[in-house]
DNA sequence: AAGTGGTCTAGACCACGTG
DNA sequence: ACGTGGTCTAGACCACTTG
């Protein structure tokens, strides 16, 4: 080590800062603690706004920082974990669901979802909205789709409204033998109402969880859950969807 | 509908760049073309260069483009579909399981690594790197920390170099009984190293995968592996991991 | 009204890949 | 050498929350 390289390939400036932040963040701060605004940080470290603010930017997609328009920067809590895709309610609304009926509706699926629903172009299906929200905060807003086919005796009750037309369609759902379901989850951003359900800005960036669930030899329902990318972790297994460690898990950055 | 709404809530200028550049991709654009450059792009929607790079950011996140420097701004083909949590490659390294190894090293693992596999804190353990290629691009990476006292006869063969190390560790590891397996997802930004490896600039988004595995009443292997939040779409399920519908899933944005 | 983060501009220079 | 995307600046104004 006797000649110290010291810049050969000098690192970008909002980076060479996220390091230093992420450092401070874990040394000189405690959660929920609010930071000095943009402005002050941006010309405490010597640099424009615009670079500070590629620092915040990546601290926040990481799920260190929280920040609000007109109000300021917080330190954020670790994410929380929040159970996909794990045997304990295998249907939606099902057993220990925390999910919120929002209403019920007759719409026409986006053509990814007809297809594997295998329904008609123009064809309406049941679309039932729920939100999930966890320790008081909005985690995940979801559009359930679920075929008419699936769940004939709605007919009837046609009529009912809102969050009680949700549930209806959920029951029925439950009658139904489950045969499997698939998941996949990928990155996405935040459309204008998913944003505002979210208390986030449009184009935040959420993890999209797409499933699908068999019964009876075909695609009964298709569910689209979008979870907040900055708060979540999303944990799937077979230790029933509990917490096993409370503590950070190990991150990419 | 009498008076049209005009703008009481006029949405940013990059926002609706996205849109009107996300539609002109569907219906002008093939996959693999090359998109006019930033300079231009700007002059002609006359906005300024770094509001239209706010657009091209969002729409590469939501992995409809793919951008490099000194070449160029691309249409992305629909993002793959990469195979996790499914039964059957239950541990990392069996049959049916695409992972290149590259080496092994012992090393002290990060302190939440350490909690789970209930090691002492400058405790050294295998570390096993590996990585995943589809269609000759690289899609992952991996980190393997496997306890040493879970594959006790490799102290005989600790010579070995590189891949070949990776390699006994695996093989060592199919020999014991797998318990159970619990995994999470989230967003994270690519380290240096990891950027590297997936050719990428630092700070990439990349879908985090972290893995315990269960055996003999203890944590006796951790994975974290770093999947390309652009490219990559993880599938979970019962399907065994081939691609039920190679069309796009739908999007959140 | 004051202070915050969010958007936008018009420029400059740099790092990288290709011819 | 040239053209590309990536970084950075110094400013302005806007949207939002709070006292």
């Amino acid at each position: 080590m006797g000649t110290t390289q010291l810049e050969t390939v000098p690192e970008p400036k909002y980076w060479h800062l996220r390091t230093v932040l992420s450092e401070a963040l874990d040394t000189e701060f405690t959660v929920g603690e609010i930071l000095p605004n943009e402005r002050d940080l941006a010309a405490r470290f010597g640099v424009a706004r615009a670079t500070l603010r590629q620092a915040l930017e990546q601290l926040e997609l990481e799920g260190r920082l929280q920040r609000r328009r007109g109000v300021g920067t917080t330190v954020a809590p670790p994410r929380m974990g929040v159970a996909v895709g794990t045997e304990q309610h295998a249907w939606p609304g099902g057993a220990g669901d925390d999910w919120q009926p929002v209403d019920a509706t007759p719409e026409v699926p986006p053509a990814g979802v007809a297809a594997a629903l295998e329904t008609g172009a123009d064809e309406a299906v049941h679309l039932v909205r729920r939100s999930l929200t966890t320790h008081g905060q909005p985690v995940a807003a979801e559009l359930l789709y679920v075929a008419v086919g699936a769940v004939p005796e709605l007919a009837a009750i046609d009529t009912s409204a809102g969050a009680a037309r949700a549930r209806a369609v959920l029951r029925e759902l439950q009658r139904l033998e489950l045969e499997g379901r698939e998941s996949a989850v990928e990155l996405g951003s935040a459309r204008a109402d998913d944003a505002r359900q979210l208390d986030r800005l449009p184009g935040a960036p959420v993890l999209v969880v797409t499933t699908r669930y068999f019964a009876g030899g075909r695609t009964v329902a298709v569910s689209v859950a979008t979870y907040r990318a900055d708060t979540c972790r999303l944990t799937f297994g077979d230790s029933g969807g509990v917490e096993v460690h409370p503590d950070p898990q190990p991150q990419a950055s």
